[in-house]
DNA sequence: GACGTTTAATTGTCTGACAAATGAAAATTG
DNA sequence: CAATTTTCATTTGTCAGACAATTAAACGTC
């Protein structure tokens, strides 16, 4: 890969895509150790300083680690899905977060999202996603618990659901559905919601999933669905009329 | 946030997770200039040098973007789907290929991913998205395709069925199942596949599509699934009888 | 007022240096 | 000879200072 210094773009930049292009190509594989960087910055013709930044860049997507002393030096990482799962978390929060997604999408999304995934669950479910699944459950139900408390445990719920599916391929790619998500939607609804609805269909959640029963799992995650999306309009609808009034006596 | 110099960890990464904090809660709005990266190097007592390394980390996330200049620096970017959505297909891509999923687990996710959106795709499909799929299912009947054109017209197929769906977090969190999972797919079973088969799929689920009908889509979709992982079988059944050939010879 | 010119601010890049970590080689010791 | 300690070379992490390139604002000229 060549680098252009006449180029509009960094010269950082140019050289942490020329090594990332050969990491995704399979041209440096896994644990492969990178050149110095004293090395690198002779291969590419530039300063030393240079090379750290593009490093940097890389490191910033997990794509390599580095390590000081003799044998140190950069080497490409093994992508795990967990650190992978940190990193889609945050950009789904912040994807949210920054481009005004309205309540009815994102909470579409979600659902539609942790529907796919529920009839393998209700497939595969071992014993310890139910009891996770039934111990948060139980913790929803304590008169004493904060919001955020609640929330958290509405998102280890929901994760467990997910995970019952046994496929980290899928748990990965519903990251950002249930735990940036799910969050929003409690910062959202959590005034006008019922707590003991919600325990209620969490509970006969995880009796349909005991038993091994798709469809009433599907069904009552579209109630959840449902609830969640009529919360979202009354607490929207009494935002309005609040705005509406505000401005009609100013 | 303080900055720890005796911590493990890098003072780069530090400053770039105090700043990402700030991004995150919202203390940063978006379009906010950061400070100089001189003053950034005051207010972090550390080198410029350093400042620069951990903006390229937060550049490298897309959370910022710089201008040189009087009036330049270091702005919080606005996350914009497409932004993300590249990230997302990469990290996809080397999750899958560093991980050694199986094609049974990620045929299923891929598939479990995208019946969740045929429902809506069915409801809010617009002509222009059908016209897309039949563009490119009239494509991949062209005797001629090479095998990499087939895949990205495939490729391109999917993508209009979950825009389809209209929901932008959707084809956002679906961007890793399409744009990573069916090139891998395409990789593994173009030798043993029938593209008449899957044309005739593909127009049928245009055609589904076209009289909103969201069942017939999805028994579509299924079909498609089964036959993918009837060929990813075959194909691993191939390879493991030469294999045994090879070992008993040798 | 319109149009160049200068200027100040800011990022991009380079050079050179030193500190800290770390494993390997060499020296020492039993 | 084996085990241990010491030394050392390599590599990343950090710093200081400098200059180039870019850009918009301030200034001056017509």
């Amino acid at each position: 890969m060549k680098i252009d210094p006449n180029s509009k773009i960094d010269l950082s930049a140019q050289i942490a895509k020329a090594i990332r292009d050969g990491i995704i190509a399979g041209t440096l594989p896994v644990d492969e150790r990178l050149p110095s960087e004293a090395e690198l910055a002779d291969q590419f013709a530039v300063s030393r300083p240079t090379v750290r930044e593009a490093l940097k860049r890389l490191a910033a997507q997990s794509l390599i680690r580095t390590q000081r002393g003799a044998t140190g030096g950069a080497f490409v990482n093994r992508l795990r899905f967990e650190d992978a799962y940190g990193q889609h978390v945050t950009t789904s929060t912040l994807l949210l977060s920054m481009n005004s997604v309205s309540f009815e999408t994102a909470c579409e999304a979600r659902f539609a999202l942790e529907r796919a995934c529920a009839p393998l669950s209700a497939k595969r479910r071992t014993a310890d996603h139910l009891a996770t699944m039934r111990a948060e459950t139980h913790r929803q139900a304590q008169p004493g618990l904060s919001d955020e408390a609640f929330c958290a445990s509405d998102v280890a719920f929901h994760r467990a659901l997910v995970d019952a599916a046994g496929n980290p391929v899928l748990s990965y790619q519903l990251a950002g559905a249930v735990e940036a998500m799910q969050p929003l939607m409690n910062m959202i609804t959590f005034t006008a919601r019922n707590r003991a609805t919600i325990v209620e269909i969490h509970t006969e959640i995880a009796n349909a999933l005991d038993v091994h029963n798709a469809c009433t799992t599907d069904a009552l995650l579209c109630q959840l669905a449902d609830y969640t999306e009529s919360l979202g309009k009354r607490v929207f609808a009494t935002h309005n009329a609040a705005k509406n009034d505000g401005s009609a006596e100013a």
